[in-house]
DNA sequence: CATACAATCTACAGTAACTGTAGAAGCAAG
DNA sequence: CTTGCTTCTACAGTTACTGTAGATTGTATG
C-alpha cells in the first residue's frame, strides 16, 4: 500500500497537474508534510503525498480556501469523525459561491445596461461615461 | 461649478462611501491627482475630486480592475475621444464577468453533487471525503 | 572524464485591491 | 490644559500562488 514510489518535486507535478512552486507553498502552508530528503537535500514524495496532494488540489478546484481543505485534511485523516462537520463545511462553501454567483449577476445586468446605451459617438456624450459618472466628470 | 468645497480626506470618503486608506491609496495609485495641502499638510479636496472619486467607486462597483478605470478616466478627460476605446473596454470586462459566472457555476454544479453524496456517517464512509479522494486519502 | 543542460534548492519579491496598524502630530471642545 | 478625534507617513497583512536570482546537483552526451 505504501511502497515508497519515489517521486522527485517535479514527478509529483507532473502526476497531480501541479507547479513545483505550488507544492512547496503547501509544505510551507502545512497543507503537505515535509517530505523525506535525498541525501542531496532533494524532497522524495511517495504514493501517500501523491493522494494528499491530489486530495489538495480537487478541494482546491472545488473552491475551497487553503483553510478549508486543512480543516478538510484533517478531518479526512481521523476516519472516526462525524461526517457532519464535512457537510458543514462544504454547505458553507456552497453559500459562499452562491453569493459570489448573486453579486456577478448583478454586476452583469448593471453593465449590460450601461453597455446597452453607447450609441459609439465621442465621448462628449457617451453614456457609458455618463452613466458612470453621476453628474459630470472632470 | 468649481467652488473649493474644502472636504478633509475624511469627509469626502463619507461623501463617497470610500475609506480614508482607500482614498490614499487611489491617490498613490494615480487614480486622484494629489490634492492641495492644508498648512499643516492635509488633505484638501473639491468638487472636482468629489465627482471623479464617485466615477472611480462606480467603475469599481461594476467590477472594472483598476487598470480599466484608469484607462476610462483618461479617456473620459478627452471629451473628443471615440466613445469606442470606452466601449471596447466595457465589452472586454463583460465577457470576464460571463466567464467568472460560468466557472463558478461550473464548480457550484460539481460541489452540489460532491455534498448531495453525504449520508452524515462518520468520515470512514464520507462520500465528500470519497468524492475528494481519488482513491484513498492517507 | 568533461561539459552542457535540466532539475532542484533557498529565499524573497510581485500579483489585486485594498485594509489595518504604529507612532506622531494637528485640531476642536470643555 | 487635557481629552479625544482626525489626519499624517510608512509599512505589514490579506489570498493563493507565481516568478526570479543565484547556487547546487543529477543526467546525458561527446
Amino acid at each position: 500500500m505504501d511502497r515508497q514510489s519515489n517521486l522527485g518535486i517535479g514527478q509529483l507535478g507532473q502526476a497531480t497537474g501541479t507547479k513545483v512552486t505550488t507544492i512547496r507553498f503547501y509544505e510551507e502552508q502545512g497543507l503537505l508534510r515535509e517530505p523525506v530528503r535525498s541525501p542531496s537535500g532533494r524532497r522524495q514524495y511517495g504514493e501517500t503525498d501523491r493522494l494528499r496532494l491530489a486530495f489538495i488540489r480537487r478541494s482546491r478546484s472545488l473552491g475551497f480556501p487553503i483553510d478549508a481543505v486543512r480543516e478538510l485534511l484533517t478531518l479526512s485523516d481521523d476516519a472516526t469523525t462525524s461526517c457532519t462537520a464535512v457537510d458543514t463545511i462544504a454547505r458553507a462553501h456552497l453559500a459562499d459561491i452562491d453569493q459570489k454567483i448573486a453579486d456577478l449577476i448583478a454586476m452583469r445586468t448593471e453593465l449590460v445596461r450601461v453597455i446597452g446605451s453607447c450609441r459609439q459617438g465621442t465621448v462628449a456624450d457617451c453614456k457609458i461615461i455618463e452613466t458612470l459618472a453621476p453628474r459630470s466628470v472632470s
